[in-house]
DNA sequence: TCACTATATGACTATCTGCTCATATATTAG
DNA sequence: CTAATATATGAGCAGATAGTCATATAGTGA
């Protein structure tokens, strides 16, 4: 039995070495991973799918959700961050729209995986 | 200013309602969140993205992400549940694979978006 | 049978996360 | 200016989660 430097086992040397050739870059598993903790919790989703369709504002998405805007208002902030949505102000309401169509692609994709079973 | 059954302040109650409409069932919420969230961590994608290429044990896989079999297995467990992976025995040897093509197509697409910006 | 290997699993813990609550900010109206 | 509206934000808390450690299980070979 082989050992690589940190002492564990390994059975195939040729496949872990492979998987090293052919594995992404730390910069992208992180953003991979922070694009789909966006999409890991039920009311970012249902926050997203509604801005499918629409721009809506704080108060609305919060009466749809049925949680406090406050919560709207955190959760749009994370996603602003990671560059998903973006906003428009009029007079005092700040209307929230998708920033691309990357996001929606996803939910779509994994919605039809859902639903062939 | 509308207000609904809850208290909540409402502005545009047709696109309240319209959203609504459109809105995906709480078990497809539920469903999707799990999926993504499946894949909303650094250990779990690159472990799935190294089983796009072949099927891998659980001893390779914990030498080729560099944290311990035990961590390598309460993941795949996870990942077993969700039906996202499914394993073969030969001998006390388990290669672990994907189950279908679907999350890799998920990670493509995500990893295609990254990547155009 | 027993020893060994590869993996699984339960308990525990440190960190993360989604929300609430209170407060702050920005815009409008008067 | 003040008051009101719409949203943002920081602190703090309860629940979730990724890992560690010790132990259990399943298959192999003697």
């Amino acid at each position: 039995m082989e050992h690589d430097v940190c002492g564990s086992r390994i059975i195939h040397p040729h496949k872990i070495a492979a998987a090293r050739e052919n594995a992404l870059p730390a910069t992208e598993i992180a953003d991979l991973s922070q694009i789909f903790k966006a999409l890991a919790d039920p009311s970012r989703l249902r926050l997203l799918y509604a801005l499918t369709r629409e721009e809506m504002c704080v108060c609305d998405l919060s009466a749809l959700l049925e949680i406090s805007e406050s919560a709207v208002s955190h959760q749009l902030r994370l996603l602003r961050n990671l560059q998903i949505v973006a906003n428009r102000r009029e007079g005092t309401v700040l209307y929230y729209r998708l920033k691309d169509h990357h996001v929606s692609e996803l939910i779509a994709l994994a919605l039809e995986h859902l639903r062939e079973g």
